[in-house]
DNA sequence: TGACAATTGTTGCCCAGGCATCTATATTGC
DNA sequence: GCAATATAGATGCCTGGGCAACAATTGTCA
């Protein structure tokens, strides 16, 4: 097994590990920066985190607190306060279940359905702007290489 | 000009916005799980952000507050605060100078120059092992389009 | 069944970044 | 030189995540 990087010739800079972080945070401003340009989304102050809530309930990864946060990798203490913020936007409910009085079911209102799709186009456009000048299948390599990465940690 | 993603059939989950973030908090946390194997760095506790300052600094990339903001694109209110807690670990002193009195100068320390590379052994251990059955050239074609990304924003 | 363990959600305390604002200081332009 | 402007640093208030602790509830197993 070949190492990738050398602790002595590590650039801090320029190695895989910042570099992911700068994307990640260009990513973020660009879309919370996008959604200020809709009238509705900028109405309601949503933030890229927000959003990655809002995307996973309504593709059904999860149902309540708990399970998201398996999906996400997310702190319990984290998500309660998000759902929080979220809940006093009316974008999403808790709502009680019949069968169990610990886990609550977490609703997305019609103003959270109705936002969403504006939202994934905002999305759509600030990856498509960063991505000028690649082409798809290097995007389609970019993502394997990193799906591996997550597949070894 | 192709787009590469399509908002109708965008998924947020695999997409590369989510994927970096994904990337980057398996990274941060494996750098900060690797500081605690060490029992300097443990006792200092030292995260993955306060790293990125002190590599700066000790690169020679910036010299005071402002400079390293620019550098890095970071709030000046939160690089205040940050290097308060980096003072406080005594990894880095703020330090007056002769030829002006608004800004000063930030020195790392004895202790935080000797801390420094093993960091750096920590973080190339780390990614080194999140790419275990990933060749170099497929890390630098990340690297490169990552870079893209950056230079179109 | 009844004690123990696991799960869910919440809260408090920390670190952390972004924004607006404030101050001191430094620079620029008239 | 002096007023207007720009800059450096700091602070308060917000969103936000991680960890630990806690109560309530549920599941497990002897």
């Amino acid at each position: 097994m070949i190492d990738i990087y050398d602790p002595k010739l590590l650039d801090v800079q320029t190695s895989l590990g910042p570099l992911v972080g700068k994307v990640r945070m260009v990513v973020l401003k660009g879309v919370e920066q996008e959604f200020l340009l809709d009238k509705d989304l900028a109405a309601l102050e949503i933030t890229g985190a927000q959003f990655v809530i809002l995307a996973n309930l309504l593709r059904g990864e999860a149902k309540s607190a708990c399970e998201l946060c398996r999906a996400l990798e997310y702190d319990r203490g984290a998500m309660s306060r998000m759902i929080d913020r979220l809940e006093k936007k009316k974008l999403l409910r808790r709502v009680a279940l019949a069968h169990t009085r610990r886990e609550q079911s977490l609703e997305v209102t019609a103003a959270g359905k109705a936002a969403f799709p504006k939202m994934l186009t905002c999305l759509a456009k600030v990856l498509n702007r960063l991505l000028k000048g690649v082409t798809k299948a290097q995007v389609r390599a970019v993502e394997r290489t990193l799906n591996q990465m997550l597949a070894n940690s």
